[in-house]
DNA sequence: AGCACGCCGACT
DNA sequence: GTCGGCGTGCTC
């Protein structure tokens, strides 16, 4: 009787054998089949991964496959290896990453049935290539020289500069050549616009969106045509970086710096990093585009002690006819008593462009009315009592809400301890300044942009309609506004409390605020009006304003590698963070402590253990939480000892509510 | 992870 | 007397 193994959705790191019925001979082809079988009670969607000779489990308590379906075809060796290294990388159960990764509707023992699809006759107008400018050409020239093999860039270009237009050349070269191409990009409601620009320009090529917000049918129908090949050009997010893709040519990853990419729950991938390892798996050129790279791919595009992982390729100028680079400017705060947090030059600045009729945009990275509620007699203050956060007030909808658990009340009308009735909102948010640049604007016509105020993608589409369309004169935001979109009235961009960003204990801090400055920058003038940028700092000196002042990546990138590499940070280290929580901080931190001690660490003499402390947020839902960094100089040296250390985890003894994941790559502190 | 089985507190 | 709490253990 045949065996076949089957990774099946559980939690645990071994596969489960079963009886292939006698109706069924399953050969080397068939793996990868999804089959139907029991396991426990019920039954569940398994993959076949091998047809071993002999099983470890006992023959004759083997039960038999319900079914074997064949109503998808097999998948293909490349995506069983690409499943096999997240799960080798990312310390997962392969079954996990293989399910997991699946539509839902595919993991599922009752699928709805499929309706007749509507397929909406869009006839999307057909775009005459732009002029490409000597830059484009001489990166196109570089990449086309070097072959259709496995080659890593970084484009690095500045906003404008037509990187898009390069991976839509790089696109049209692969279509040519019978290939698919993998597009990914951060969050794909933001980007609309980029989805109807590949659509336009090859209309014949069956382009396919894949993103968390379609509806499951969607999602499986897109992922269905990728795998059969009806489809040419997948475009997605993070998720997306899974599908498999028989004829895959091509890799683009727009925005590569981008955090959207990192996913922060179950499976802790980079889709960026998982994106380059699929590339050469398959022997494919992959490109990662940015104005701001992350530091990790700078470095492997920028090291001259290591031989250079990836090429790279620069655009400095903007492609639009006779726009220019924004005039970045300093407004240092200690020099005057702002008013409502705003400098009289940035004021003045709004004023001009209300004068001329045209937009501007003040860039606050904090949505909600204020931070914190407070009491002027006795000192309370708005404390969310399931984490250690405080309510941000709403004055919007008139509610203190919790940015961390979701905890909502209404707004108290006096101190809750001392019955004190002038209790005052203390900090600023982009409802507070939304509200002040009201009264000192009245006939001034203001939108905020924030998560709030663009919960859904339909809300965002029309305020972005609104933008375009010249309803607005004053645009208020937080980093959404950042984000891809060209607002060709918009001049002016005013960007204030970001010195927060500078001192924070997460030394990855500046470089998301360079790049987040770099970003809304560049929202500036991109027509051809010049535009204008102020940044509001009491540290006007910081090296950080000074390189976008220039606006330049390189040395800011360049000064802060040297900072990384002389604390032993990454990219010259590699890391993983061990997280525990529980109802206790004692628990935690003694499951932690437990990991610590681990008697076989010593064995692993290149990787560091770090002391476990609480987390910056220490308790949140009513969790509390501790964490243990793990380093060491060696990728290949960390990867060795997770493996084993991982085994010890799972067997340490903890309480029934303690939850604990492993999390290899972490961005965040 | 589910889902069983298995022993101790407040309810029709 | 039972319903149900979540502790422990298993799933080919």
């Amino acid at each position: 009787m045949q065996i076949a193994r089957v990774a099946l959705d559980v939690p645990l790191h071994r596969f489960f054998d079963y009886l292939v019925p006698e109706n069924e001979l399953l050969t080397a082809a068939d793996l990868g089949l999804r089959v139907r079988v029991p396991f426990g009670q019920r039954s569940r969607i398994g993959i076949i991964v091998d047809l071993p000779q002999t099983s470890d489990f006992p023959a004759a308590q083997l039960k038999s496959i319900e079914a074997v379906l064949r109503d998808l075809p097999a998948l293909p060796a490349d995506w069983f290896r690409l499943s096999e290294f997240c799960a080798a990388y990312y310390q997962v159960p392969l079954g996990d990453v293989m399910l997991s990764t699946l539509p839902a509707g595919l993991r599922r023992i009752d699928p709805p049935t499929a309706r007749a699809r509507r397929r909406a006759p869009k006839t999307p107008l057909p775009h005459e290539p732009p002029e490409l400018t000597a830059e484009q050409q001489a990166v196109l020239a570089t990449m086309a020289a070097d072959g259709p093999g496995f080659h890593a860039y970084l484009l690095h270009g500045v906003t404008g500069s037509g990187k898009t237009e390069v991976y839509l050349r790089l696109v049209e070269r692969a279509l040519a050549t019978g290939r698919q191409v993998l597009l990914l990009v951060p969050e794909i409601n933001l980007t609309p616009q980029l989805e109807a620009r590949v659509a336009a320009r090859f209309p014949a090529a069956g382009l396919v969106s894949l993103h968390s917000e379609l509806t499951e049918a969607a999602r499986t129908r897109n992922w269905r045509a990728a795998l059969d090949g009806s489809a040419r050009i997948v475009l997605g997010t993070r998720l997306a970086v899974f599908t498999p893709l028989p004829d895959l040519g091509l890799i683009v990853v727009d925005e590569e710096h981008d955090a959207s990419f990192k996913q922060q729950d179950g499976m802790r991938y980079s889709a960026r990093d998982v994106a380059v390892f699929r590339a050469r798996e398959r022997g494919v050129p992959i490109v990662l585009g940015s104005a701001t790279p992350s530091l990790e791919s700078w470095a492997n595009a920028t090291d001259s002690r290591t031989p250079a992982r990836y090429t790279l390729l620069t655009l400095r100028e903007r492609a639009v006819e006779n726009a220019r680079l924004p005039a970045v400017q300093r407004i240092d705060t200690r020099l005057e008593k702002l008013q409502d947090g705003l400098s009289g030059a940035l004021l003045l600045a709004m004023e001009k462009r209300l004068a001329r009729g045209e937009q501007s945009l003040v860039f606050l990275n904090r949505r909600g009315y204020a931070p914190v509620l407070t009491c002027t007699n006795c000192g309370w203050i708005s404390h969310c009592h399931r984490c250690a956060a405080n309510l941000v007030l709403h004055l919007a909808d008139g509610r203190l809400r919790c940015h961390h658990c979701g905890f909502e009340s209404c707004v108290p009308k006096a101190c809750p301890t001392c019955g004190n009735q002038d209790i005052q909102p203390f900090g600023r948010g982009t409802q507070r300044l939304e509200a002040v640049l009201g009264e000192r604007f009245p006939q001034a016509r203001i939108l905020r942009v924030d998560r709030d105020s663009a919960k859904s993608r339909k809300q965002w589409e029309v305020l972005v309609e609104q933008i375009h369309g010249g309803e607005a004169d004053i645009l208020v935001g937080t980093q959404m506004l950042a984000k891809g979109h060209d607002f060709p009235k918009l001049t002016l961009v005013g960007a204030l409390g970001a010195d927060a960003a500078l001192f924070a204990a997460d030394w990855r801090a500046p470089e998301r605020l360079f790049a987040q400055l770099m970003q809304v920058a560049g929202r500036a003038g991109r027509a051809e009006l010049p535009g204008e940028v102020l940044i509001q700092t009491q540290f006007p000196d910081h090296p950080l304003y000074a390189a976008l002042v220039r606006h330049d990546y390189p040395a800011f990138a360049n000064e802060q590698l040297r900072e990384r590499e002389q604390a032993g940070f990454p990219p010259y280290a590699y890391q993983a963070m061990l997280r525990a929580e529980a109802p206790q901080i004692a628990d935690s931190l003694a499951f932690l402590a437990t990991a610590r001690a681990w008697p076989q660490a010593g064995a692993h003499s290149d990787v560091m253990l770090y002391d476990p402390v609480p987390m910056r947020l220490a308790r949140r839902a009513n969790f509390e939480r501790a964490q243990l960094l793990v380093e060491s100089p060696s990728r290949r040296a960390l990867q060795l000892f997770l493996g084993e250390w991982r085994e010890l985890l799972e067997a340490i003894k903890a309480p029934s509510k303690l939850r604990w994941h492993l999390e290899v790559d972490p961005l965040e502190f």
